[in-house]
RNA sequence: GGCUCCAUCGUCUAGAGGCCUAGGACACCAGGUUCUCAACCUGGCGACACCGGUUCGAAUCCGGUUGGAGCUACCA
């Protein structure tokens, strides 16, 4: 029989941040690894923080990156459970009643000791610490003692959490000894830092999860990221899926020390995932819900030739915009061939037959005109593609042209030849 | 202040006494390739915080110093 039960227990005070769904991934991944059970508490006991819409929002959060959980407890549901409980310890006189509320007299003289799954041996001596609310006046339980009920009752295995609840286990394992319970076993996370080497937060600019997948980033990438804060795989490679993750997750490679969020390698990430690990007919879905107003077709017609070009879902309308539209900006100061050359290339292309305007005529048309001309390649090809696109990063040029049509290649053109000329 | 945790390139990290003149990745720089850009390939830059031990031998073990972080709520 498998025992091996996980929480993440978010409070519902917000949409929660990539740093606190770090550790409910984390969660899941070692109650996947070990064929556990993956549950998620709502810890909404303090009343005054509580945000609407915000336990929907866990919950969206987690489904959009796939961690879906096995089962789900609120704990302002459980208030009689933790009312029995307090009633046990008022027996035991641990507890005592203090301007309505409860308080876990603490007993001093006590070392409290635990085996964490990262950090080894930690302890506290108890004459530090002091007697401690379980019970506050409104009738709900403080988190020290709804986690310790919850976790108990649930037959929670494994603690996942942020290091910063280090200092608050000594008050479990006391709460765990007054009952006579066993402690499960404690595993405390590197809390993740902002740019700033603070930990990270909302106040800092972290974001969720919405933000990032609105900016255009896979879930896919983002698990994978977020694996890698805190943790590493055994050998060099980096691109992992979730499935691959649950694969590989084992406790003893989490690190002790806190991870920095470093946006470049999220981004180039999530590059990878899209120039390599998704199929071409997926990233055309993902495209195509993302933007519904594009065109499904044209997308698989482009997205070949502007695949290695993305580095997020975004790019792609950015990058082939200049395909569809009917009108586009051009600078003419990024241009760098001066005006008659344009005129040059203008007068070869015009020469085409309409009906063999491809690619490679297109390309011979060109390199003709370079060759007579004497002109830089590099610097032919840029601007022509600056010229049609307005932007510098284009796909191929050749098969830019040949999407576009004769007709609107040579208007933009001429466009980019008068503005060229007036300046 | 007290308590606790942490300490390898700018960043993510490998490293569990000899394999380390410390490996990989991102970023950056240079070159190559290509139809511009991107992608890709090659190379470069770049770290064991410090001081003492232990040991034949330490990035790895121990102690201290310094630095950083967390907690110190009827918040989680």
């Amino acid at each position: 029989m498998n025992k091996i039960k996980v929480r993440y227990a978010p409070s519902p005070t917000g949409i929660p941040h990539v740093g606190n769904i770090r550790t409910a991934l984390f969660n899941y991944l070692f109650a996947k690894n070990k064929k556990g059970k993956f549950i998620l508490r709502i810890e909404d006991t303090d009343r005054k923080r509580l945000v609407p819409q915000a336990e929907e929002k866990i919950e969206e959060s987690l489904k959009a990156l796939n961690l879906n959980w096995d089962e789900k407890i609120i704990q302002s549901q459980r208030l009689e459970i933790y009312k029995k409980y307090l009633d046990q310890l008022k027996e035991k006189k641990v507890v005592y009643e203090d301007e309505g509320s409860w308080r876990f007299k603490v007993e001093k003289g006590q070392e409290l000791t635990w085996s964490d799954g990262v950090h080894g041996a930690v302890s506290f001596k108890s004459d530090v610490i002091e007697d401690f609310v379980i019970i506050k006046s409104d009738g709900f339980p403080t988190y020290h003692f709804a986690s310790v009920v919850d976790d108990h009752d649930t037959q929670i295995s494994h603690v996942f959490r942020g290091d910063e609840w280090i200092s608050s286990t000594p008050k479990h394992l006391m709460i765990y000894q007054s009952f006579g319970w066993q402690a499960p076993v404690f595993v405390h996370l590197p809390v993740i830092l902002g740019a700033d080497k603070k930990k990270l937060s909302k106040r800092e600019g972290a974001k969720t999860v919405f933000e990032y997948l609105e900016e255009g980033l896979l879930p896919e990438t983002i698990i994978n990221f977020l694996a890698l804060l805190g943790w590493s795989p055994e050998g060099e490679q980096e691109i992992f899926s979730l499935e691959e993750l649950v694969k590989e997750f084992s406790i003893e490679r989490i690190n002790k020390n806190s991870p920095v969020f470093n946006v470049d390698k999220l981004i180039w990430m999530n590059g990878q995932w899209i120039h390599k690990r998704l199929e071409v007919g997926d990233l055309v879905e993902r495209i195509n819900k993302k933007f519904p107003n594009l065109n499904k077709k044209e997308i698989l017609e482009y997205l070949p030739l502007v695949r290695d070009r993305l580095s997020s879902i975004d790019d792609y309308p950015k990058i082939t915009n200049f395909l569809t539209s009917e009108k586009i900006n051009i600078d003419p100061n990024k241009i760098i061939l001066p005006a008659d050359k344009l005129v040059k290339i203008k007068n070869e292309y015009k020469v085409i037959d309409p009906l063999k305007w491809d690619k490679t005529f297109i390309g011979n048309a060109t390199a003709s005109v370079i060759q007579h001309e004497g002109l830089s390649k590099g610097e032919t090809l840029s601007s022509i593609g600056t010229a049609v696109s307005g932007s510098t990063v284009t796909p191929p040029i050749y098969d830019s042209l040949e999407k576009l049509g004769k007709e609107k290649t040579l208007e933009r053109l001429d466009e980019a030849i008068r503005k060229k000329t007036q300046k």
